[in-house]
DNA sequence: ATTGTTTTGTGACTTAAGTCAAAGGAAGGG
DNA sequence: CCCTTCCTTTGACTTAAGTCACAAAACAAT
């Protein structure tokens, strides 16, 4: 039942069966429907999640508008790394976009494994260097691209992007207006 | 002489004697002048450093143009994250702006102290964690804001950039033309 | 099916920013 | 101090994207 989990650490680093059996005993199941809440601005993140299956986006509120800054699918991990990092309320809302099941990894526990095995402190920085370059990208996307050119290079890299995040909440993602995205695919196709 | 380093990781972490002397034992000095390089596209980034005096930018190559990616001045940690976590060759170059002091701290001994002592593991993980958060405002700026909003955030929240990076390197890391920041800067002022 | 709701698409208009080219200014080296 | 080089500013022009308002289409729920 957990085998796409144990799977994606271990793209990271091969886990011995202590450690897995370890690992396996703290994780909580949870189930939420599309538009459900997982966490809420105002909320503190109290662990991370593993996303089963499902799709989920997470965004804020700037001038009441929603602003999406990342998508996550099935074998993802997923949190609000401000929150938990810095023990403050969350700035940010992640919303289940299809219905999603998730196992929740409970801060202190894993706090606990940190400092039980070297191998779980090792996975933690590993995990996070991936999390640093990935926003690194993203930037990088941002920074240097014409929204026309941002499009065409989701399409091509991300393609799950543009097949299973609505037009509006991509425009966001890609710093562009809903109507702009909306011509842009246009022109593209 | 390391007084600013030690204080800076106490920032984060309460360290011992015991674990500072060892730190302190693994760090190599170097000086650099304006306009040289710390690391070029191609080359692995085999270590960490800590800028002790000076300015550097973070860029890369982009159709022949450089995007800076990021500044950084006096007590900053550096680091090219993709090729010192994954082992390949850099696409970015690391330049000094100023003439600098860094000192620099060897991958391999990294990976001592990691396996030493906890207290590194734990540490190496909340600079990361900084860092990965450090990246998600850059892109949540990019992504939601005008160009002129986006120079005003800057001149508000970290006015030293405006005050010691040339406003070319601005600009690409603004994901602004030259002559558009140069042009939003007199409007501004 | 029918209705209501959400999401996407279009039209008309405005404007900020990009581009290209050239001129000023500042800074550094000899 | 002069000269070169690099950096910034300005001008003229173009255009892609933003905005507002509304229509159409897709989706969900009863």
């Amino acid at each position: 039942m957990h085998q796409a989990l144990r799977a994606k650490l271990e793209e990271t680093l091969k886990i011995s069966d202590e450690d897995w059996k370890t690992f396996e005993s703290i994780l909580y199941t949870l189930e939420v429907k599309k538009a459900d809440y997982i966490l809420k601005a105002g909320q503190i993140c109290n662990g991370i999640y593993f996303l089963r299956e499902g799709a989920v986006r997470t965004f804020y509120l700037k001038d009441g508008q929603e602003i999406n800054t990342s998508f996550n699918f099935e074998n993802d991990f997923l949190r609000e790394i401000e929150s938990l990092a810095n023990n403050q309320p969350s700035e940010k809302y992640i919303q289940a976009i299809e219905n999603s099941k998730l196992f929740y990894i409970e801060k202190s526990k894993l706090t606990g494994l940190y400092q039980q095995s070297i191998f779980f402190q090792e996975l933690g920085r590993r995990i996070l260097e991936q999390l640093a370059i990935t926003e690194q990208k993203y930037s990088a996307l941002l920074a240097a691209n014409s929204p026309k050119e941002r499009y065409l290079h989701i399409l091509e890299n991300k393609p799950e992007l543009v097949h299973r995040i609505p037009l509006q909440h991509l425009a966001s993602y890609l710093g562009i207006s809903r109507e702009s995205l909306s011509r842009i695919r246009k022109r593209v196709s």
